[in-house]
DNA sequence: TTTATTTATTTTGTATACAATTCATATGTA
DNA sequence: TACATATGAATTGTATACAAAATAAATAAA
């Protein structure tokens, strides 16, 4: 009976972490970027936040620098926080990097999943085609990133899946900001092709699925085109190259 | 001319980052723990760290928490910052880590990287030679990150960059922790190694290379033996099953 | 009107003050 | 002695106050 149930003066297993104020005000903020609620280029103002949250700017500004560490806030120093606003280079950047992590991912995935974690991951599925036949695109996109992450933790890596949400939160923003037309229409089946393949053990197929979907992903951007507005330093370097000055 | 130098109202480039106070205190506890002068376990106190620094605990308690999240600082709440104590499973993970996206990076480089750079790696690897002969084990260890380092920038990625010099300082603490002999001897080989194939465009070669390497490291810690002392918990747990408490 | 300069307002950066919690020491009890 | 409890000191969490910088508005000059 000892084995199953410790019996004596054992101590208590590590205590559940109960959210503080930051985790809870850090993941609002995280969703509402992830969500595409919050644009990319939004100001956010420590003294507007703090009232929003009712606490003061001491935690909001400790907020922020999580969020900027994270790379979906930038940071001006003086100036303030913003939704951070990738830049095509920096979109392919996050792409690439996605392509390699995952890569790895799967094929960590493929050796721990269990039967549990194929369910896990159906219902999933079936939780984002749902959304996207409600047309509720913003809980979607949030869905399909925890699709991937789910697909982290499975993989067993603390440090691949801290890593991949960063990733696929960047992701969003680039979403917005790059994306065409809608990739809606596909991507949940791609999704049921990586648990087939991860059912199958089929490690090649299920890394080739994986990467074909996010280069997918990335083709589906127009990244090539003017950047939004970030540098229009290059804009008046190139005007001033073509035409000369007047004086 | 136009060309070569913009001539009339052009806007002066992205001014250069001025490093300020929480990036200047930030980089000396960095080094600190990356030389290894800061043990794992070091309570890091944030009056103390205020008054050596001659600042306010408001922006120690930044630079924390910027430690915190790069997971080379552990933050107990109510409790203090203290250097982090990687467990032997995190030891694991990071390695595993590295291995995935380093060698992703030597595939990048291997594409990208200059005459220019493979003389600059044979700069670098000429002076951890000379540090690692002169004795000076601290210094070796930051060059030694230093050089994995320089690979990620030839690859051309600032995110697989930031992840890598996050998973090095990590291996700085873990080193510490588990390292049994020392490795210093044929490191520098290696990295030599890793130059060659890389001049010779073999990626085959480059990739086997950075992945003995990084598995030779691993494979000199001893991560099986018991924990460090973190989860006595598991301790008295073990110990109340081989034997009946009294009562 | 357009542009430049000055003034006023707002916002960020840092230090300090106070409350809440933890840690260390001392006191009491078996 | 060993253990538990209570008291005091030290440390962290948060709010506020003030200085520095940036933004906005207003005034002056072309």
């Amino acid at each position: 009976m000892s084995r199953t149930a410790p019996t004596a003066a054992v101590a208590r297993a590590p205590e559940a972490p109960r959210k503080s104020q930051n985790d809870l005000i850090h993941s609002q903020v995280f969703t509402a970027i992830l969500e595409q609620r919050l644009a990319p280029g939004t100001k956010l103002a420590e003294d507007t936040l703090g009232q929003i949250f009712g606490v003061s700017r001491t935690v909001i500004r400790a907020v922020l620098q999580r969020l900027a560490h994270e790379r979906i806030v930038r940071i001006h120093p003086n100036r303030g926080a913003f939704v951070a606003e990738p830049s095509p280079e920096e979109a392919h950047e996050v792409l690439e990097a996605r392509r390699l992590i995952e890569e790895g991912i799967m094929r960590l995935a493929i050796q721990k999943c269990s039967p549990s974690d194929i369910a896990m991951l159906q219902d999933m599925v079936a939780a984002e085609q749902k959304s996207l036949d409600a047309g509720d695109h913003q809980v979607w996109v949030r869905q399909s990133g925890d699709f991937h992450l789910r697909l982290a933790r499975i993989a067993g890596s603390e440090t691949l899946t801290a890593y991949l949400r960063e990733l696929i939160s960047r992701t969003s923003l680039i979403i917005v900001q790059y994306q065409k037309g809608n990739l809606s229409s596909c991507a949940c089946d791609e999704h049921l092709d990586i648990i087939d393949a991860l059912s199958e053990k089929d490690e090649a197929r299920a890394v080739t699925v994986m990467l074909d979907h996010l280069s997918t992903l990335e083709n589906n951007l127009h990244l090539s085109g003017e950047s939004p507005k970030s540098d229009l330093y290059a804009i008046f370097q190139q005007q001033s190259e073509n035409q000369e000055p007047a004086s």
